[in-house]
DNA sequence: TTTTGAGTTGTTCGA
DNA sequence: GTCGAACAACTCAAA
């Protein structure tokens, strides 16, 4: 503590980790109302133990979204600090610079940052600084939801039905208005961070298709709301079409709350289907349910779930897994996505199922392969989401999906692309094929393919394997373990 | 303790 | 073209 500070005066720090707005922030508003000057401070922190460094795309958006917040931050009164390190060391220094007596934050929930705040908490409390920490990523504790018999729930729907059953969520708070600021010591400068890519930049995709930060998220959910909700018990399964909510990099990101997200479904503010709404509550609610499966299982990213998978005969093929992250295996579905994904950083949901369904059933690829690139090309990677969706699909996962569904990826485009406008928008070499012949340009005849200008194992590959053959193969490898 | 009902997202085959 | 059954038991959660 430096010698001129008071303790009226000391001021509050507030720690942004993955929370970053100003609105539904606990931490931020409980830091405000004690009158104290207030200090918010984002630490980026990749060196604690167990830590998994973040991703490319995750680290544009993390930039952007901290240019955002610090903007609304200087407006309300209190610029944000930047500063780079492990937690502990980053809040001993600035407690050391301000003489801060109270820290303040939003929890986070990887059983590795659980740790950290954990240890962090215990040793300022030693100190006799005040460390309190608040709700707001998730509608639920996962160490407090509990079966009738004191377990932790490993099948979706009677998860889903307890955390409706805990009553309906609190109601999201709004932006404090103004924020009492502090002394301000030395800031790192956001671009020294190197968080952007530069050799090549990548990121004109992904410019081109988000705007990071609070106020963008909250005109996705209006958006949403006032548009694809009616309908998206259907349209969320249509990647040619904007049927989804697309707000799963600003949650990741903390950019909004599940809170808010629940308060703007309330039926009486709406006109969409109630049909719909529950749909859409239900897949706020999966998040919760894959936080709630990791918080069990820290290592769902490296370790089946189900461990009889520690005996699958995976294949293992550097090309074929090249071939996939590049969107080249000749089915044009899977490709779209993978495409999708590497331009915009961002896949949509059917299609992250058929294309995680191709790796692991067709290429017998690793799942943890998959994570993994996902991890590193998604915006909205997720530890919780990730890992979970990416062991439904192996079948090694909870509740997972059965041995035998093995997704057919051409009567999956067939099916939720059917006029094929998702695949030419990003399998251009295809987009003059004929509805009938775009999920299976391997069929066409000759003149089509000529006419569309598409010559098969040049412009675009042959399939990288027959599906039947594949199907054969997988079905066998599952019988095997 | 035992029982019972249920369990995100599919495909293929044969009638 | 359409429809129902088979694909396989097993584990979970609650009564």
């Amino acid at each position: 503590m430096t010698a001129s500070s008071t303790a009226t005066d000391a001021p509050v720090l507030v720690l942004f980790r993955t929370d970053l707005r100003v609105a539904d922030n606990r931490a931020l508003m409980a830091a405000s109302s004690t009158g104290k000057p207030v200090l918010p401070l984002f630490v980026f922190d990749q060196e604690s133990d167990g830590t998994r460094p973040l991703g490319g795309a995750r680290r544009w958006w993390l930039h952007h979204s901290l240019a955002v917040l610090g903007k609304q931050l200087a407006r309300l009164g209190a610029p944000l600090l930047l500063s780079r390190g492990r937690m502990e060391v980053v809040v001993d220094r600035l407690i050391s610079e301000t003489g801060a007596d109270m820290v303040l934050w939003n929890r986070r929930y990887d059983p590795t940052e659980i740790a950290v705040d954990s240890r962090l908490k215990a040793s300022l409390r030693e100190r006799n600084i005040r460390a309190e920490s608040f709700d707001g990523h998730l509608l639920h504790e996962p160490s407090l939801l509990k079966t009738g018999s004191g377990g932790s729930y490993k099948v979706y729907s009677p998860f889903w039905r307890a955390l409706v059953t805990q009553g309906e969520p609190r109601d999201p708070l709004d932006a404090p208005r103004k924020l009492r600021g502090g002394k301000v010591p030395a800031s790192d400068e956001l671009d020294d961070w190197a968080l952007l890519p530069t050799t090549p930049d990548w990121a004109h995709g992904l410019r081109a298709q988000w705007a990071p930060g609070e106020a963008g998220a909250q005109d996705s959910l209006a958006a949403f709301v006032s548009g694809a909700l009616d309908g998206y018990g259907q349209g969320r399964d249509m990647p040619g079409v904007a049927g989804t909510s697309r707000l799963s990099p600003h949650l990741a990101h903390g950019e909004i709350t599940p809170f808010q997200i629940l308060a703007a479904l309330k039926p009486a503010s709406i006109d969409a289907p109630s049909g719909d709404i529950e749909k859409f509550r239900k897949e706020v609610g999966w998040r919760e349910f894959s936080y709630h499966l990791l918080f069990q299982n820290p290592s769902l990213a490296q370790v089946n779930f189900n461990r009889d998978f520690d005996a699958f005969p995976w294949a293992g093929n550097r090309e074929l897994l090249s071939a996939w992250q590049r969107g080249l295996t000749g089915y044009p579905i899977v490709d779209a996505g993978m495409r999708e994904l590497w331009q915009t950083g961002w896949m949509h949901n059917r299609v992250r199922m058929v294309a995680a369904s191709f790796l692991i059933k067709h290429l017998l690829i690793d799942w943890r392969e998959g994570e993994k690139w996902f991890w590193d090309t998604l915006v909205d990677a997720d530890p919780a989401s990730n890992p979970a969706s990416w062991q439904w699909v192996a079948g090694s996962g909870a509740d997972a999906a059965p041995y035998f569904r093995i997704f057919n990826p051409v009567l999956q485009g067939e099916k939720f692309d059917p006029d094929g406008a998702y695949v030419r928008r990003y399998v251009p070499e295809l987009a003059k094929l004929p509805a009938k012949y775009i999920h299976r340009p391997w069929d066409a005849p000759k003149d089509i393919l000529s006419t569309a200008g598409v010559k098969l194992g040049a412009d675009y590959p042959v399939p990288v394997i027959d599906h039947s053959l594949a199907r054969e193969r997988a079905l066998g490898a599952y019988k095997s373990m």
